[in-house]
DNA sequence: TGTACTGTGTACTACACAATACACATCCTC
DNA sequence: GAGGATGTGTATTGTGTAGTACACAGTACA
């Protein structure tokens, strides 16, 4: 697995191949940084962002918000929410999910979305 | 819902009535924290303490770690690893189950405790 | 050939977090 | 009624977070 640098990084170079409009410094100007400020961060110098200013820079460069957090170490305050909502339900649950590979898991994904709830 | 002070102090309390190992100096003790500190955490001033902190609260206080961390505004480090081992997937389904009732997400839990997974 | 843009290095900073240290007044209880 | 235990007020602190500011060297291109 990348690092959130190189994700970053890899994402933005792709995306500039067909976009003059993803340079580092127009990137960082879209998202509210410092061109210097992401530089660092390409190159997983420092702390990561904050959560707000990893979203910014997940939708400029269309990636997923939950993917790009993860990579920093983090998890997005809504899905903590839902947590702290019912922390004894979802805490268990979770724990029960922990090591249930992904075809389980999307089994009752799918459950859930077509099931009569 | 009580407050993270609130809960504390009332269970310590609670504890106390039948056990003198209970006061707010025993407690802090055991903890290893400063009786000032612990006093200041139950009537909520200032910042809630660290994960490890609060873990070693309720541990002291029997109560449900999850629960505290909640009430302090946090989600255990280990759940949230659950998350950001696999950010997509548990991303969608936590916010499908964000709104589902209780007694729905109980069955989803029962079925993935008996199911043949 | 200069000017405009590229990414990067160094220094600095404001703020929040997670506490400690210690003195103080009050209360049991023996 | 003396000594220890109880909870609290005030001041202070070290560490990490999340950046900014700005100068600098290399590249493109017109």
């Amino acid at each position: 697995m990348a690092t959130l640098g190189e994700f970053i990084r890899r994402r933005r170079e792709k995306l500039r191949e067909s976009d003059r409009q993803y340079s580092l410094r127009q990137v960082s100007e879209r998202v509210g940084i410092e061109p210097s400020y992401l530089s660092k961060v390409e190159r997983d110098i420092g702390s990561p962002p904050s959560e707000e200013t990893l979203i910014r820079i997940a939708q400029d460069l269309e990636l997923d918000v939950d993917v790009v957090l993860a990579l920093a170490g983090k998890v997005s305050s809504d899905l903590q929410e839902v947590i702290r909502r019912r922390p004894e339900l979802f805490g268990q649950f979770l724990r029960d999910l922990k090591d249930l590979p992904d075809h389980a898991v999307l089994r009752l994904v799918r459950e859930v979305r077509d099931g009569d709830w």
